[in-house]
DNA sequence: TAAGTAATGTTCAACGCTCAACTACCAACG
DNA sequence: CGTTGGTAGTTGAGCGTTGAACATTACTTA
């Protein structure tokens, strides 16, 4: 009864790698954003979706899903961020049980300031270290995990979004579209 | 005043499917763990480090360090792994100040037990959907990224770890030494 | 030995996340 | 219509993490 398919000495390595870079690469990204600007990678994650965003909106599932994130955190987040003024909700005419979510110039110009200092760290810590081909290879796994991940757990998961893996849209800077 | 060096269409692409796959992936295997055995993946990590350290026990700052984790959560941590008995503090002569962390057996036993089901969620989705040399090169790619962390924060970390990048030790099944 | 500095580990308050209700609404079927 | 089932989103309790403050003990130097 020995059917577990135990780690290689190899994939161990590797794993305990991947562990330990991941951890500490978000720990990183998470204090320097937070020094610099006062607010969490997971703020600055749905800012920049909703910027992206036609008219800076989304519905709350759909912006869930891009953040995947379940909709009990987005809600809680969005929450907080109205707060802040960075985000107002607005009723969906056409569904009444529905939400938007609205990035407000404050919103922008929050992620506009914060964008530079965390792209830059992204860099010092993640692609500085790597070479370019480390960077498209790393880039290539990642969306195959990712496509796995989507497929195998249609219905576990927060929602099924498509196993696209090719978005477009830039991160980090600032999208196209006029600020202020 | 421009300086932001910006990301790539590339790198964009490439750090958009870090962030996903690292999100989703965790987010599955705490998921799969939780529900098979009722502990996360942070019990788990912590159980694995003292099952590989002699005597299976640690000083509380060397298993913060192990387990890349800050002490008051280690310390956190550690309270609730006593509660359930998996556990056992216990005070260091040499050093007053210090704490050991002792595996109990009934620990290591749990351990044991949610070794084979863990492992087999980290193989479905990150192993098999990666070719053998992808999972070399990732391996190679976070031990770089990891490097480059441990050096640029020497002040910053829970604490200084030398840049080993190389150590050895089972992670996923249970180490050497005997059971019960 | 006394004073100053550094390290270990714990504790507390604030905050965010998770999970399970819960409200409100839509859509299909009889 | 009225019912049933499913979807959108919110809420609240419980739990874990964070970062700072704290007590304690060790080390270093005069």
């Amino acid at each position: 009864m020995t059917g577990t398919r135990w780690l290689s000495a190899d994939e161990q390595r590797s794993w305990r790698a991947y562990l330990a870079a991941t951890k500490l690469l978000a720990a990183q990204l998470e204090r320097e954003l937070q020094r610099s600007k006062g607010f969490s990678h997971a703020y600055y994650d749905i800012l920049v979706r909703l910027s992206e965003a036609p008219d800076r909106r989304l519905r709350m599932s759909d912006l869930a899903d891009a953040a995947d994130s379940s909709r009990s955190r987005l809600s809680h987040a969005v929450s907080r961020l109205e707060e802040l003024g960075w985000v107002v909700r607005e009723t969906c005419a056409s569904d009444r049980r529905g939400a938007y979510a609205n990035l407000t110039d404050a919103g922008f110009a929050a992620l506009v300031d914060a964008a530079p200092s965390h792209v830059e760290s992204v860099r010092t810590h993640l692609f500085d270290p790597l070479t370019p081909e480390d960077a498209r290879r790393l880039g290539e796994i990642c969306e195959k995990v990712v496509v796995a991940l989507r497929e195998h757990c249609p219905a576990e998961q927060p929602d099924g979004a498509q196993p696209d893996g090719a978005r477009p849209g830039g991160t980090e800077p600032v999208p196209a579209g006029s600020a202020a």
